[in-house]
RNA sequence: GGCCACGUGGCCAAGUGGUAAGGCAGGGGUCUGCAAAACCCUUAUCGCGGGUUCGAUUCCCGCCGUGGCCUCCA
């Protein structure tokens, strides 16, 4: 398959460096609770991930991800909090994954961090000041030398001298150049800290990442990810630090980048309080429509989230489950479209994963699967084509997405039980429901569409679709 | 101010030098006791102005607009 590569600025072959395909995307700093970029960013990685792993089977596809566990503005928040940052960042971080697995974005292979890969991002710093690319400042920690290095700028294709103007000088530092970046921070007072030859303290940003980028998956490896907003600096310092251990041209070798989302045209931010937690997320959609939504554009374009955009992704989602729901019909001849659908697929994907396009094909698939059960076809190679497609997408799409009845107020249900003279003591809610829709079906036998409309219109109120169909009613609860 | 993207039907969004996927919404129809779902039909010349070309939405220039980065950020 083929990806954008910023660093190059054209479309390039994904291939495999050292015998493996290695993926490295730069993981959250674990400060507060994630919000719903993170979770897109994380999405469309492991969607990534799954295609390169379903495309390729025989190649080893190495995901690593990270947490910058120590940092300041961890620091700062468990200051406010009077709590240990330690904690605080592990109480995110389980947060963060529990939710990762609610969404259902793939868990990378290895999810390294700053606090337990300290001796690697030690033996990085001590190399870099060997090759001269840094130098320790007694008080203030390890800078890194920019200028030492002449690529520097390559990736956010800006030159050293343009990006100087916009810098502010940092006195008191010991900085030689404005523009050099702390590899590694004295330690302060109150601060979690780190033996080193420079003297205690910690990490400075961007060296946890190349140093653990490398020690995982080698001085060379195939891509390295992340949002646009890590162009620069972050991404920019970790090529100057790795070349400055492995040499010039080590490292990722195709940079991608995911644009921002945005909330109703806006970026999120605290100030704006736009702000959409994952949690805020997981409770009003469903992790598919989600997925949809993020999957109908393209990576790089920034996708503004808006309450129109979800609602149209879960009716989207709604749709490919219907596709996929069992109606018990005769085998037929699978429709034409599904011969085609792996090939046009394959096609999307591999043109710089345009998931956009690979969506259209399963709605096509959806379209011939229904068509073919209009005439009595049960098409289900269509079918499983349709679930595999899907999956590789990461939709779960799963059959009894509407059955889940926790939403439903219990009371209501009892009280239209009651309305209707239907024996309410199951416990269950499904058998309530169940038990109406055999009142109603009694109705109907006897033509007494009066009855049927109003049980039908009860749990329509109640949140609980009632569809009639060849086989009987079903039920499902309203997304 | 500098750098980089983007501007496609009511909304979201792919895409191509030879008049444009898909989703949502709308309209008409089939099916249904009625609905719903599903199926069929139906809605675009691609921000504006130039240029290159036999031909541009697709390439180039300018303008307008939106967003991102330039400081922490997925």
């Amino acid at each position: 398959m083929r990806l954008r590569s910023t660093l190059s600025g054209s479309v390039e072959a994904v291939a495999p460096e050292n015998g493996r395909i290695g993926v490295y995307v730069c993981g959250v700093t674990p400060y507060t609770e994630s919000h719903i970029g993170h979770a897109m960013s994380l999405l469309v990685y492991g969607v990534l991930i799954r295609y390169l792993r379903w495309r390729h089977p025989g190649v080893e596809i190495r995901y690593v991800s990270n947490y910058t566990d120590v940092d300041d503005k961890i620091i700062e928040r468990a200051l406010e909090l009077g709590r240990d940052p330690a904690s605080l960042a592990q109480q995110n971080i389980d947060l963060w994954e529990a939710q990762q697995a609610a969404l259902g974005i793939l868990a990378p292979d290895v999810r390294p961090r700053v606090t337990t890969e300290i001796d690697a991002i030690v033996a990085a710093i001590g190399r870099i000041i060997e090759n001269g690319h840094a130098y320790a400042v007694p008080g203030a920690g390890v800078y890194f030398r920019v200028r030492s290095l002449p690529g520097y700028g390559k990736l956010s294709h800006r030159p050293l001298d343009e990006m100087r103007a916009g810098t502010r000088e940092e006195p008191g530092h010991g900085k030689e150049f404005p523009l050099d970046f702390a590899l590694w921070k004295a330690a302060k007072p109150g601060e979690p800290t780190w033996p080193s030859p420079w003297g205690p303290g910690r990490p400075g940003w961007h060296i946890e990442c190349s140093a653990m980028a490398q020690r995982y998956l080698g001085a060379s490896f195939s891509v390295h990810g992340g949002g646009t907003d890590l162009v620069f600096p972050h991404h920019e310092n970790e090529i100057a630090q790795a070349e400055a251990v492995t040499g010039p041209g080590s490292f990722a070798r195709l940079w991608m980048h995911n644009g921002m989302v945005l909330r109703d045209g806006e970026k999120m931010s605290k100030s704006l309080g736009n702000v959409v937690s994952v949690a805020e997320a997981l409770d009003r959609w469903t992790p598919d429509a989600l997925r949809l939504f993020v999957l109908s554009k393209h990576y790089r374009q920034p996708t503004n989230l808006t309450d129109e955009a979800m609602a149209a992704a879960q009716r989207g989602v709604d749709r490919l489950q219907q596709a996929l729901a069992e109606e018990p019909a005769r085998e037929g001849s699978p429709p034409p479209e599904a011969a085609s659908a792996r090939a046009r697929f394959v096609e999307a994907m591999d043109d710089d994963l345009n998931t956009a396009q690979a969506l259209a094909v399963l709605f096509d698939l959806a379209r011939a699967i229904n068509r073919s059960r209009e005439v009595g076809d049960h098409g289900s190679a269509a079918r499983a084509t349709l679930r595999e497609l899907a999956s590789v997408l990461g939709l779960a799409l799963p059959a009894d997405a509407h059955a889940d009845l926790s939403r439903i107020s219990g009371a209501e249900l009892s009280e239209i039980a009651s309305r209707f003279d239907v024996a309410a003591a199951e416990a269950d809610a499904a058998d309530v429901v169940e038990a109406l829709l055999a009142q109603r079906q009694a109705a109907r036998a006897e033509r007494d569409f009066a009855l049927s409309d109003a049980i039908r219109d009860a749990l329509s109120e109640a949140g609980i679709e009632v569809q009639d169909g060849p086989q009987g009613a079903r039920w499902s609860v309203r997304g």
